[in-house]
DNA sequence: CGTTCCCGCCACCAG
DNA sequence: CTGGTGGCGGGAACG
């Protein structure tokens, strides 16, 4: 069967094929009368005057036009020849460029026939020159980072269009990725407000704990991408890497071929954008099959959601403060063809497949170096690479070690509401050497490093990693603690070794409640056309009957799975209330049910304002299920804040500190934002707000969430103080400000799980802590447990220059 | 030859 | 049907 697209395709060439001749012929002509740029000025709206597209248009589908074949449309224009001036002006690479294109425009004009003057300009126009980068640095020179909001601030897209020079379709490229960012926001069709960097680093804390829904447009991938740097720690993301997470498509190894092809020629779009902006930059890391690219993050560190917003409220333009982040919100959840609903299913489901794709080849094919890392320490170099073929059981014990931590530690804090400055449970070991506290991932979390010894330090960092695979259920205590917790998606057989295991990842924060408000919102938000809103309504209140299947599948796979070798409900990380929930049908009814309520909640939830309910300490609430790779928001409130609070009158007595990024170099953020909390999650036993749990819950059925080291490391004692809280939260990545960020495991994945103790933020420089670490526990005597740090992969990056 | 990524066809949707 | 959007992948330019 023919796929659309591969018809598309097919018929594409056909006609190109058919008219190629025509076409040269015309082009020719075309040649000869340059000037038609003036003519077919179709309905199209301003598209530049003439170009490809015209002339495609007259003489039908070239392929790529060689260089110099652009020439028909002239360069007629004051502003783009003035800004390009000033900016090659200003850049000597460009300049290069042009004197570049300057040679071989002389060749290329001569034996083109075309046009002197201005059209020659035209000519000398290199692909370089037409690259979307550049074209961004041109519109961006077009505006101030810092738009007076007094001012019109409004862009029309056609109007640019033809001010550029360029066609309409490469500025809906460049306004994706800005308005992924919310550097602007669409005001109408044909018109978007320019917004600036003004709201950037707010956009970019959002992006920390936001969840995408939309799966594939460019603006969500923009951001996906973009949060991917946020997370990780050597702010390196590979391509390659960066696209298979982004993909989640079918494993279907071939198809994935092209998939993955398209994927990265669209990130390469997003990078160029996002290298104009300055965000990142272009790197290369170098690893055993050679060298790829990759993009190094070199925009602002210091992300702090909660300061941002207040800073953001405290600013003179209340109005504008909203609509930004309905903006955002919009541009995270909403989809354009909402039929998604609610959903990021689908591309959960593709995600899930294809990390447990990857993670089955990372399985099978161990080859990378291995460095050490015993826990808390540097590394240790022992580790031989014969040792994976016993990871996946490593892992999957660790995980079901950490999954009983969080168990217990869940129920030691339903039990006992108040957050004790003591450690709620020292993880008696539970049973068998699988209960001992693991350490492992205690290398994640170091202390502080000196530099940031004042303030504890959230260690955001992205474990996107092997994750461990978590062995048979057995028996386990409740959970413990530090809510993070992983769960592993097995295949159906189950303790396979060889089954490549999602993790999932739990944590202790609950799911945002104002989640679903934000949805609302943007769902609400009137910028898109009212149709679409109303579907999008109507999709929230029901899931698609496909969603819905797969949900059920799912639930009832894990509880089947879960049931048989699993904890309860608990282990399932269900919230109370979900666990709660009356229903007299253990199953099938149950299902639905939890679904209904899943729904009902949301809509609930429109209502609801996420400060009115009980906080729930974000940071130290019970486990939740967040979806790998997806950022799941808090309430939209200053999350550490408050949350000592909680219920119980006497939270804090142990300072809280704020868990920020341990960028070296940048700031420690103000503590004083946030009140001290106790560590161990507190968890309103209650008052879970459906939602969270449902999704979780779904999610985890999704098998997206993530484990994250957090939950590894059970807090002996020493845990209860402030310094355990530290740990704990570092290990929890971008925890920070009530957020949670569910990582993106990825197979290949990369991030340093070590601190980088001292790095400087934007010096990424030192190749050797450029190390994507796979976090690997190895159990050695029942009593020790070490982690292992698997660097999938060394990365030396290298900045390019190109 | 691998990487980068421009180009524009065409699907989709709202009006 | 029309026009705005923007997904997508061919294949040219680049290195």
């Amino acid at each position: 069967m023919l796929s659309p697209r591969h018809y598309n395709a097919v018929k594409k060439r056909w006609k190109m094929t058919s008219s190629l001749l025509d076409g040269q012929v015309l082009r020719q002509k075309f040649a000869i009368n340059p000037n038609s740029s003036s003519a077919p000025y179709d309905k199209k709206k301003v598209k530049p005057l003439t170009t490809k597209q015209d002339t495609q248009k007259v003489m039908g589908p070239l392929s790529t036009p060689t260089k110099g074949s652009e020439a028909a449309g002239g360069e007629p224009w004051t502003p783009t020849s003035n800004l390009k001036m000033l900016i090659s002006a200003a850049s000597p690479e460009i300049r290069n460029r042009e004197k570049e294109r300057n040679v071989s425009e002389e060749t290329e004009c001569s034996s083109q026939d075309t046009e002197p003057g201005e059209e020659s300009e035209r000519l000398q126009f290199s692909r370089k020159e037409k690259s979307l980068g550049l074209l961004c640095h041109k519109f961006l020179a077009r505006y101030p980072d810092d738009p007076n909001p007094a001012v019109n601030n409004d862009i029309c897209l056609d109007d640019v269009a033809v001010e550029l020079n360029v066609e309409r379709r490469r500025i809906y490229d460049i306004m994706n990725v800005l308005e992924s960012l919310n550097m602007v926001s669409r005001l109408a069709k044909n018109r978007y407000t320019w917004h600036g960097r003004v709201r950037l680093s707010q956009t970019l804390a959002l992006l920390q704990k936001e969840a995408s829904r939309k799966d594939k447009s460019l603006r969500v991938m923009s951001q996906k991408f973009v949060m991917l740097f946020l997370v990780s720690r050597p702010r390196v993301v590979s391509l390659e890497i960066a696209a298979k997470i982004l993909i989640g498509e079918d494993q279907v190894v071939d198809q994935d071929k092209s998939k993955f092809k398209t994927k990265i020629r669209r990130l390469y779009d997003i990078s160029n954008v996002l290298s104009s902006l300055k965000l990142i930059k272009k790197v290369h890391v170098t690893e055993e099959r050679g060298r790829k690219p990759a993009f190094k993050w070199t925009g602002p560190e210091n992300l702090s959601v909660s300061g941002l917003q207040m800073e953001a409220l405290s600013r003179p333009r209340p109005l504008e403060m909203r609509s930004s982040i309905d903006n955002c919100s919009k541009n995270l959840f909403s989809s354009p063809s909402t039929k998604r609903g609610f959903t990021r299913h689908p591309s959960l489901v593709k995600l899930a497949k294809s990390i447990q794709e990857d993670r089955r080849k990372i399985n099978s094919a161990p080859t990378s170096p291995v460095k050490t890392t015993i826990s808390g320490d540097a590394a240790s170099e022992g580790f031989h690479t014969s040792k994976m073929d016993h990871l996946a059981e490593i892992c999957k014990m660790q995980l079901d070690q950490q999954a009983v931590m969080v168990q217990k530690q869940n129920e030691l804090k339903d039990s006992a509401p108040l957050q004790q400055k003591i450690p709620p449970i020292p993880p008696a070991a539970p049973s068998g050497a699988e209960v001992h506290p693991r350490t492992v991932q205690l290398s994640f979390a170091p202390p502080p490093p000196p530099c940031c010894s004042f303030v504890p330090v959230l260690v955001p960092q992205v474990y996107v990693s092997h994750t461990p695979v978590r062995a048979r259920p057995a028996t386990r205590p409740p959970p413990s603690s530090t809510a993070v917790r992983s769960m592993t998606f097995e295949s159906p057989r189950g303790a396979n070794a060889k089954a490549s295991p999602v993790s999932v990842t739990m944590t202790g924060q609950r799911l945002p409640e104002a989640s679903p408000a934000l949805k609302r919102t943007c769902y609400e938000s009137v910028e898109r056309s009212p149709a679409k809103i109303k579907r999008t309504e109507t999709n929230s209140k029901s899931v698609s009957p496909k969603l819905f299947e797969i949900l059920q599948a799912r639930l009832k796979d894990r509880r089947g799975a879960l049931t048989s070798s699993r904890a309860s409900a608990r282990a399932l990380h269900l919230e109370p209330e979900f666990n709660k929930t009356p229903h007299n049908n253990p199953h099938a009814v149950e299902h639905s049910t939890e679904l209904q309520r899943f729904l009902e909640a949301e809509d609930r939830q429109e209502n609801t304002q996420n400060h009115a309910r009980a906080t729930p300490t974000p940071e130290c609430s019970g486990p939740t299920l967040i979806p790998t790779g997806y950022l799941i928001p808090f309430p939209q409130q200053p999350l550490l804040v408050k949350e000592t609070s909680t219920a119980n009158g006497e939270t804090n007595k142990t300072p809280t500190y704020i868990y920020h990024t341990p960028t070296a170099g940048s700031v420690a953020p103000p503590p004083k934002e946030f009140t001290p909390s106790p560590l161990p999650l507190h968890r309103p036993a209650h008052r879970v707000s459906p939602n969270p749990s449902i999704l979780n819950f779904t999610l985890q059925n999704l098998a997206l969430i993530h484990n994250t080291h957090t939950a590894t490391h059970t807090p002996p004692a020493e845990q209860a103080g402030p310094i355990a809280c530290t740990h704990t939260a570092a290990h929890t990545p971008l925890q920070t400000h009530g957020m949670i960020f569910v990582k993106p495991v990825s197979p290949l994945t990369l991030i340093s799980l070590q601190q980088p103790t001292l790095t400087t933020p934007k010096s990424g420089t030192a190749p050797q802590q450029c190390f994507f670490h796979t976090p690997v526990s190895t159990v050695l005597p029942p009593t020790t447990t070490k982690t292992v740090y698997i660097p999938q992969r060394r990365l030396d990056v290298s900045s390019e220059e190109h």
